[in-house]
DNA sequence: CTATAATGCAATATATATATTGCATTTTGT
DNA sequence: ACAAAATGCAATATATATATTGCATTATAG
């Protein structure tokens, strides 16, 4: 599933995709498909974007119900 | 680093990392590596851990400093 | 309305998470 | 002390996250 709560604490930094996938280490598309929810990213990928944006992994990636 | 706070969790379940990867659907070396910090699960399987032993996220896999 | 930036999408290539098997070592129960 | 279970370790194989490039589309700024 899409994550918004990504998307939305991105743009609450004024940052776009590419900024923070430069920020973090990886290309723009990875960015971009996590934010899709194409795919599934890894751990300390996930923990790298958290610190970008100053959240944590239950702030941007924890979702309560979730179907696959 | 090594992962103590899942190792705890899933002692206090009483389970086996064997019994806790056919919950989560790995392989018993799978989770015995993550316990090790030798690498780094996906954010799905992170989520499944976490499910199989009622935590979150935060809970098991966020670190305030982490240094790699 | 037009230029530019931001994002989506597709194809191929590479790195690495994960599976599998087998065995060694440590831990636990009796 | 012994048996059984739990864990660690190593090698090879496979699936998939991620990189890279290029182009199409959508949003934003002038």
């Amino acid at each position: 599933m899409k994550n918004i709560k990504l998307k939305v604490a991105r743009v609450a930094k004024d940052l776009s995709q590419d900024d923070l996938a430069k920020i973090v280490g990886v290309s723009r598309q990875t960015i971009g498909l996590i934010e899709q929810g194409k795919y599934n990213p890894s751990l300390n990928l996930c923990v790298e974007i958290c610190k970008a944006l100053s959240k944590t992994l239950d702030d941007l990636f924890w979702e309560e119900d979730e179907e696959e």
